[in-house]
DNA sequence: TATGAATGAGCGTTCATTCAT
DNA sequence: CATGAATGAACGCTCATTCAT
């Protein structure tokens, strides 16, 4: 009231900044632990603060793990957004493959991925949540098949767009897989392999 | 000790029995509740046995799991059995896709799947087995790849069967995902997808 | 099943048995501290058990609280048969009003019963526990009281029952107050008080 | 210090309004919730001020429901300044058990009496508190009996003023509990029940 | 004076596991 | 062999209270 407009404004961003603290930790206690073995304690713990702060941030554990399904979407937008700057699809996902097999907690873990869409079958909220998420994802892939080849698309027909989104999509997330069940497997061996196989998929 | 021989082997063919007893109920529950959600005394009433009984045939909750990995092999074996039988591989993979997306408590389970696999993160046993598992998966599909038309193979040369499993592996597995994210996604699209792209899989 | 009927019988015996045992030791505990300030952990303790276990015989702490409710039902039952014995109410009102001063927790509690219908009008389980019981002991003393004088009633008319059971239970719950609020009050005032004013309460 | 005098007497006045503005807040929210089910933070934000704040004005949520007891003392005062204003007591007994049974947040509750005086039974100072607050509710009620008639009062002689007032107490705070456990009771049928006795009660 | 972010202890409850029977 | 009563540790979560701003 006495300063009006500030305040209100550095207390916001400090809110969102403890969200992100909060978010960054849940995400490296769920990678590290699982979503059911992970505790609220962990996460407090790993985001330096105490358990009862949390729950000024988020509604409760579930709150924080729809939260988490909507940072997955926002960093596969970027990812796709990278993939309409550079021509070479199979280097992009070649390295999230190495992201993948590395396990490092702090970016997009294969295993949480896996977990959260199993997850998707028990949980209504998670269901839903996933679901969008996945509509969005296939919808900005068909974008770009459909795009003009001059647009920086391929220019690839429309009654073709969903079959190939749908082979595209499986053989990145069978590759999430890959990254946990086969780690001996190089990211050499799967650009070797999607160079072989993914340009049917991506010519007119 | 007292009656050598007859009552020993009795005995052991009832443990067998009573440990594929639990884990058929144990997987039940897994799937319907996932690994963490499913309690011990869930399983003991889905088995119909007491839940103290089960720590007679199983060491703890954990080493249900592992079973359950192991239990998933052999179905995974069968499996690649039935390829070897069908000519139709495309109509094979569809229908597991099929099953995956009803999610049947009594057949192997998509969201069971990636949860395993997940867990194989964080657990080293379970990592081990998982591994294992698939090291054997993996192996017979390439004998399937590299054996002669003649006896019933698809006569890839060496140097290519390891791209084509591994691409094959991601195909499948990737369905798994689709079938729990992407639930209207109908089997003959599927079969559609997989006609157009599994050919030059499967081609010498 | 190997001894049929004998087993479940005993086991129903102690299931009650432990029943009993929970409820005296929350009775006393919500005596001492209240409905929302006894902890589950002190009534295990005073129950001499622990708190894992009270859950095998209730849902909840409110499953404990109804169950309290028809307890004190059967109780206030027990009491208005007692009425029926003797021709002497004013003494029974009075004993029952010492009970209330000497606030023991082991028999029916003042402050419980002024907490329970207090929490009456915030739990709409308890509003329709407390007001169900209500009822049936206001049935009771009516009944008493529109009975013939030959059959130990009091031989009221039924135009004048109502008034007369309101106006006593008032007098009688109003002592619950006293009992707390005028400790000072001797039983001996309470029963000259009565014996002035009851009899134009219960003569035909 | 620096402004003597008159500065301190505006900040005391203040403090008072605070107190005041706190104190209607928590009255509202015990009424609602229960003494132990309503927070601070509740308490503050029905105020409508910061939690933080409430802690300038009291020591604590026990002071704040000592306090509320002091409150319901100054209208009681009140409400018997009415009796001795109206010669219809009957009147007066059952708009009180009207706005008992409404439940009216901003008037004396029912529920909260009843809670106040059972927690009477396991705090020290609320004890001392109810029952210095009863004794002089009972003193003023024993004037009005005592005092002459011609004075306004009902010229009880001295040694029938104690009994008297215990009735009149015992049918008032009764009136209180039936408000809660006999929803359907109508104030017409108290009115006539109270007709029928309480002119024995008022006659000298 | 006033805020509300932060703490930490304690709550009700669940559940893998043990063991007397 | 089989039971299920019992434990105890941990869980998610709430809230009275404090204190830097």
């Amino acid at each position: 009231m006495s300063t009006p407009g500030k305040p209100t404004a550095k207390a916001a961003a400090r809110a969102l900044a403890q969200r992100e603290r909060i978010l960054v930790a849940a995400q490296k206690c769920f990678v590290v632990h699982g979503f059911h073995a992970a505790s609220m304690a962990n996460i407090a713990d790993t985001a330096g603060m105490s358990a009862g702060l949390i729950y000024r941030y988020f509604k409760g554990k579930n709150d924080i793990i729809l939260a988490i399904i909507e940072r997955q979407l926002e960093e596969a937008r970027a990812d796709i957004a990278k993939l309409h700057a550079t021509s070479d699809l199979v280097a992009g996902i070649a390295e999230v493959f190495g992201q993948w097999q590395a396990n490092d907690p702090n970016v997009t873990s294969a295993a949480l991925f896996l977990e959260l869409t199993a997850e998707a079958t028990r949980d209504e909220e998670i269901a839903v949540a996933t679901q969008a998420s996945d509509r969005v994802f296939r919808s900005l892939l068909g974008d770009w098949f459909v795009r003009a080849v001059a647009d920086g698309g391929l220019g690839v027909s429309q009654d073709q767009v969903a079959t190939r989104v749908l082979i595209l999509q499986c053989l990145i997330e069978g590759l999430a897989m890959r990254a946990i069940s086969q780690p001996d497997l190089s990211v050499d061996q799967v650009k070797s392999a999607l160079n072989q196989f993914l340009p049917s998929l991506l010519t007119a």
